[in-house]
DNA sequence: GGTTGCTTCCGTCAACCAGC
DNA sequence: GCTGGTTGACGGAAGCAACC
């Protein structure tokens, strides 16, 4: 349990509604100095080594060490106190969901077509291809999906809007659920469905490795993952962002409840005192 | 209406860290 | 050692209120 950060958010919340990035940066002052930037950081408690020696250059390291995740601060904070609820672990998509049956109110998930592109489930279940070689966000498509008149059980139609320039898509799903294109004609449709024989789970490659020759084919490789790991980072910075705010909402919360609990053992004491002071009188 | 300051949100980068 | 997840820092955009 990791008192001290309890007290700092303690004072945080005690004060007025500072944005919590200003509070940081105030707290990080002067200058750019960030508690984890690891060079300019190690450069500066090599530097306090040197002229404030190795014991004060190691209270200094601990100073600078990365704190616990949001969840296991929070886990850990739930666990000593019962009431604080705990962020819930990522669970799979198809956790509490029928075998074959696609989750309809799964989280927005990024994923990656064998074609190159990719595909963003919502949170309103909407599925949305983009590609990538298009400036991301641009020729983004939005799919809506429906479960009514399924052809076989288990089976979620996409229908999609527009018309697809590419064939025989194949989108794998995590949760060994797989989207295909399921049509062909004027309004093709796609399926999310567990697939009969054994696929790899998460991102699937456009090509394999083996294929790649050309130094261009190696740079829309490169480009294609540099845009798979921004897109990934974007939806952990939100999630990031989302138990942030739940973090402070529950260390917010506690602070209240030992408020309170420290305001009615204020009064016991003097109640106490009193009937003290009016025994010896 | 234009400007300014503040706040919030978001995307990105970079570093850290755990799991393999 | 590599890889992917996590998160602080930073900059930009947008919204809003106060002021001129």
């Amino acid at each position: 349990m990791t008192m001290e950060m309890v007290e700092s958010q303690q004072d945080d919340s005690a004060g007025d509604c500072m944005p919590e990035r200003d509070a940081v940066r105030l707290q990080n002052q002067p200058g750019r100095s960030h508690i984890s930037q690891g060079s300019e950081a190690a450069s500066i408690a090599d530097e306090s080594a040197e002229s404030e020696g190795i014991v004060d250059s190691q209270r200094r390291r601990e100073i600078l060490s990365r704190r616990p995740s949001y969840r296991k601060i929070l886990n850990e904070l739930s666990s000593d106190a019962p009431a604080i609820p705990k962020i819930e672990e990522e669970k799979s998509d198809d956790e509490g969901v029928p075998s074959g049956i696609p989750a309809m109110a799964m989280p927005a998930g990024l994923y990656h077509s064998n074609t190159g592109q990719y595909i963003t489930i919502t949170q309103g279940g909407a599925i949305q291809i983009s590609n990538p070689a298009s400036d991301g966000v641009h020729g983004l498509q939005t799919l809506g999906m429906t479960n009514s008149g399924a052809p076989q059980p288990g089976a979620t139609i996409v229908q999609y809007a527009g018309q697809s320039p590419h064939s025989a898509q194949q989108y794998f799903v995590p949760g060994s659920q797989v989207v295909v294109q399921a049509a062909t004609g004027d309004m093709p449709a796609y399926q999310i469905r567990t697939p009969t024989t054994t696929l790899p789970q998460g991102v699937v490659m456009a090509a394999s490795p083996g294929t790649l020759h050309s130094p261009q084919q190696l740079a829309e490789e490169a480009t294609r993952k540099r845009e798979l790991r921004l897109m990934k980072n974007r939806e952990a910075a939100k999630e990031c962002r989302r138990r942030k705010k739940e973090y402070i909402k529950c260390l917010e919360s506690r602070v209240a409840v030992l408020e309170a609990q420290n305001k009615k053992l204020i009064e016991e004491l003097e109640t106490l005192k009193d009937i003290c002071s009016s025994k010896a009188d």
